[in-house]
DNA sequence: AACCATCATGCAAACGGTTGCGCAAAATTA
DNA sequence: TAATTTTGCGCAACCGTTTGCATGATGGTT
């Protein structure tokens, strides 16, 4: 039957009058009789008309279509993000063409070209643990379309981004325990060399400062996130001369594996804080006793908000080009219900 | 400096030769004498050309894009899927076109709406808990443009899709357990109304008769897998004048609350049975002794392939309306390392 | 010298829609 | 009634690329 999709000439040919009409009609231009625009009108929805997209975007040389760029989709942080991403481009009216980079440096190249040729109006990502350099991104900056970088933040100057302030949180956890009677509060931190970790850090600091503690740096102790490195960073801990009785960890994943290893050895009754990354964590048997939570649903749709702000900004707006976007999304401390 | 993107024009212009000439210098032409073609080709890369994806599209009528629709990202099984879904179009040279229904039919409905108007070229789809009427895909079936349904499969007939069987998954699951000497078995078991729960029954139901094991139905209790509902479901099988040994459940969260319940009235040594949508289980203190994998990472790469042969079928292919893929991802049962 | 392949290139149409400009007819004004 | 404005519509160019067909130049065969 209806085979090839309805084009505005075929309209044009059945009521005899010119493409240019038919198309004013439709857009509702103000110099089209109002008789001319209701009969065009009735046969294009008798017909199932839709204007053709790929037209469109190819005329207006816009696509409405945003890339994103995440490391991993099967990770809940990022799939909670995308989740809030597309809910954002749903409303906006722009689509999302979606990528992973699975942490490869060179996949995540090779997609920032594809999106190129895409020509996507602007760009999301999370950069990849492995990328180093970052040129790749240049080339957006240079060709005018927009870039907002997402809850991994490469070190360079001039960037638009958005991600979660865990200083923040972190004080609020710190203080939480404080509040609770602890007076030694260990911490299992991430690698130095992440940003993350040391906004972890500077919250635990302020937060015994602030509560005229001193502040002992070697109850936080550094380790690679991995359940090994996890247990060793612990047993640091454990065996150090004022035994810590609460201990805030990296993520969700260093909690479990912690509190595995101390009821292992026999220990009880240590208080434990993480940062909200596994949904199913409320369900364990042992859980934190609170949670920092960075809304990653709430930090996607913030930046996708961001990003199309940006494509749809007139250009040469003055200064534009020296104002950036960066926006924290205030961490939160939830404390477990049943506690 | 660089500000739109170089054309094909401009290259043509500066090379003083028809713009006919340089698209076929660029695409290795035959008829395009070979300095001509260096020549071309070393400017354009110079230039930084790159086709304009947007013209070609619309060109060709094809997009080269495949729309999703699945119903939540944040759940693992989806997210996983997307994840081999993207990787296969990735490999194909297509872009995913993506979006979630969040299991409303309604928003379902406008999406496929959406997608028919970006002119995807093929349509993968996870139907909405909600949606019961099925016309929006039949749209898509008249424009010719191919639909694959995936682990959720509309219940009407002539439609391509990709499932697991769970039948398969489950009689090795339930063999496992008589194996291990168990004799009476219980099944915590979803909504009769779900095909998932008619697979999982029958496995049960082969197992026992094939080892050739009487089938007590009232072993098997449905519930609406909420925790309430799980609790009541479990407590049915506690009071079960054959007290069951061991116990099949539904998901990971069944699991996971049903083991929760029997640890609080202080039963121990039920052997419990899962399937697995939650990467985080393995690392829990109590937890399923085996679980029925369904692979969705890899049913996704199986439906985006499926999807994208059919984007590519010859048209008019004799007979090729009448055959559908009804692709089945074999579950298998994993046991974990620690039991 | 006339003829015909062969090769390299250019012309122009096409894809589907938008839009500035011009023009005729109708409506308004003088 | 003539001059002027308004209204409603069509013409044609344009976006970037591909491709069938025509054309010109070269070279080889009789």
């Amino acid at each position: 039957m209806s085979d090839k999709p309805t084009t505005i000439k075929e309209i044009a040919k059945l009521l005899k009058i010119s493409v240019s009409t038919v198309s004013r009609a439709l857009n509702d231009h103000p110099s089209i009789g109002l008789t001319t625009k209701i009969r065009v009108k009735k046969l294009a929805s008798e017909l199932n008309y839709e204007p053709n997209q790929k037209a469109i975007q190819f005329l207006h040389g816009k696509s409405f279509v945003i890339g994103v760029i995440l490391p991993e989709l099967s990770e809940s942080f990022f799939s909670a993000a995308i989740s809030g991403i597309e809910d954002v481009a749903y409303k906006r009216n722009y689509t999302v063409l979606l990528a992973q980079s699975h942490d490869d440096a060179e996949r995540e190249k090779l997609l920032v070209e594809k999106m190129k040729m895409q020509r996507v109006d602007g760009l999301l990502v999370s950069v990849s643990k492995t990328t180093s350099t970052y040129e790749h991104f240049e080339i957006f900056k240079k060709l005018n379309i927009p870039v907002v970088f997402f809850d991994r933040i490469p070190p360079i100057k001039n960037i638009h981004y958005v991600a979660s302030n865990l200083e923040s949180g972190t004080y609020d956890a710190v203080s939480f325990l404080l509040k609770k009677g602890h007076r030694v509060i260990g911490m299992i931190n991430g690698p130095n060399t992440l940003v993350a970790s040391n906004e972890r850090k500077e919250g635990y600091v302020k937060a015994m400062i602030s509560n005229r503690l001193k502040f002992d740096p070697s109850l936080i102790v550094s380790c690679d996130l991995s359940e090994s490195g996890t247990i060793e960073a612990m047993d640091t801990l454990i065996n150090h001369r004022r035994k810590p009785t609460a201990i805030v960890t990296f993520n969700d994943y260093v909690a479990l594996f912690a509190m595995r290893h101390t009821k292992s050895v026999g220990l009880n009754g240590i208080d434990f804080v993480s940062y909200a990354n596994l949904p199913i964590i409320k369900y364990m048997d042992y859980s934190p006793i609170a949670s920092v939570e960075q809304f990653p649903h709430k930090q996607g749709k913030k930046a996708a908000d961001i990003l199309i702000d940006l494509i749809n900004r007139p250009k040469n707006e003055l200064g534009a080009e020296h104002a950036y976007f960066n926006v924290v999304v205030a961490s939160e401390l939830i404390i477990s219900d049943s506690k």
